[in-house]
DNA sequence: CATGAATGAGCCTTCATTCAT
DNA sequence: TATGAATGAAGGCTCATTCAT
């Protein structure tokens, strides 16, 4: 249920999406949508954390293997771009809302941003290089995904380059 | 009038920005709006319109200039994130349009996105590594506006470092 | 509910006929308005078409009695009438939109007005004294309605005389 | 000046005739109209009056020559009906006027009507069918302009027939 | 539990009308 | 005098939200 949904914001954003298209598509009534999530913001909210459960959780559990930071980190970047690409609309509400830093969501949603960008500064020690790298990252997906022109290795491996260049990098010096 | 508009559509986003507001903000009436920019529509693109111009131009001058490629970079990074910070309304709904691909402007707006990519791919001669430089920018930028605890020149050499990663850096080696 | 909007179109016309006031007088909200008739126009349409179907429905009941041609007209012509007095609004907005030849509505309505000039054409034999005929008639029914001094009969007897003046009168001859 | 709000009213009818159309089919700016006519009602009544009087001196002075009554009857038939040949706008206004009988403008515009129903009842003495009578002349002209298939002659005979249909027919019998 | 039916509130847009020049 | 610029007021339409069943 939460899936038409997301297709719905993913598709029209927010605002265009409207209750009764996505409960149509749900096959449900509209009442029914708010007797399960209170209002058009819950479902947003709730559809936007599951997706930033899931990404997150995908990418703990490769990153958590037992190996190298380097291998980790590329582990874990494999993760990000495979959700991306099987979670189409998933990652399009996330990357809209990574955005959306002002709106009124971003209480209840900074949680999600703020554990990528911890994990991230650890990993470089540097909290602004973290920022570019999520940025970064965030970006090559969303144009690969729209000109899905090389095979999945080959993105990552950009962004292996680019954490290779930080200040501390993960595995000093690995080639991988 | 178009700087009443910017910050509405930069606090609130398209949909919550209403034009009574913005009119009142403007210190103008309603049918002024519909008389100068057609539609609430028309007056969003004639400000991310301008906005994507005279970020383009601030950028474009400052690389302009005779000098290594290296330092040109650098130059239009720091214009980049002057103008970030000095037209913080522009910047955001640049932002915010930047991210919206699918969206109905994004046919009267796609030629800032690619006149930047184009840049970028030409200078670093690989368009993957182009869009995560693009992104790297935006987010980091997007994160020191928001936490401007370093001195600019201290973001744009995580940028310059990035860039040294690329593929074919700009200027081959040069430590700068 | 459709009563509401026939009214209002009557008293204003189509332009100052105001969704808000329809609404009200029938005791529903604006929006059901909407979902029933989809539009201003929608609801418009909707009336003239019942209205004119109402019409035509008691015309050819009185007219189908097998009868000589003359009585046929006759009965006819008091159906109009009777239908005239009786349904204010809808006669009203009736004439008007037989009037408003170029309009938006035409296509839509013009079905009407065609069946009853057939139905003349068909009984005079002569499409321009049918023209005369139901100008005649109506401007006759909107003098009466607003002057009410005289029994339908007489009426009726005025535009049976003229019917007796065309080309191939019905009933050659009878005098009734 | 006038021409140009005739034409538009004509064409899209009071409401739909915007004034700062009006205003600039007539080559002058909008304050002009207001000094000149108060309001948009001034200037549409205004434009109705003329035109009537336009008419109305036609039908007279076709109608003054001294001759028998069905003779003057003719002349007045044929004066109308160029007139309605040749000012369309002026015509079509008329006619849509001359329906919208419990309008605003009413009270303003009754008098032509009835100057033209005083006319017609005086030469019919029966008020019944002068109402009847005048109904038949317009919406035969205005069915004659739509399809303009006859000579103008040939209409005004099918009118001269419903006229000998009176009660008490101009120059009693007389075969014109 | 589930829904069809209903609505309050608000937004974009337009237009007759008027100042200030 | 004539006008460009400006506006108050209102209308059509939509949508998140809720009863009554």
């Amino acid at each position: 249920m939460l899936e038409a949904a997301g297709q719905a914001f993913a598709t029209h954003g927010f605002h265009e999406a409207s209750m009764d298209a996505i409960a149509e598509a749900a096959g449900i009534s509209k009442p029914m949508l708010y007797n399960y999530f209170g209002s058009k913001q819950g479902l947003y909210v709730a559809y936007v954390e599951r997706s930033g459960r899931a990404l997150l959780k995908d990418m703990r559990e490769a990153e958590s293997r037992n190996a190298p930071a380097a291998q980790r980190l590329h582990a874990g970047i494999l993760a990000f771009l495979t959700y991306a690409e099987e979670h189409s609309s998933g990652w399009t509400v996330l990357h809209r809302e990574t955005l959306a830093q002002g709106g009124k969501l971003a209480a209840e949603l900074s949680e999600l941003r703020e554990r990528i960008a911890d994990m991230l500064t650890t990993l470089f020690d540097d909290e602004a290089f973290a920022h570019a790298f999520a940025g970064a990252g965030e970006s090559l997906a969303s144009w690969w995904l729209a000109h899905p022109r090389q095979p999945k290795e080959q993105i990552a491996k950009v962004l292996m380059h680019i954490a290779q260049s930080a200040p501390t990098p993960p595995d000093g010096g690995a080639r991988h």
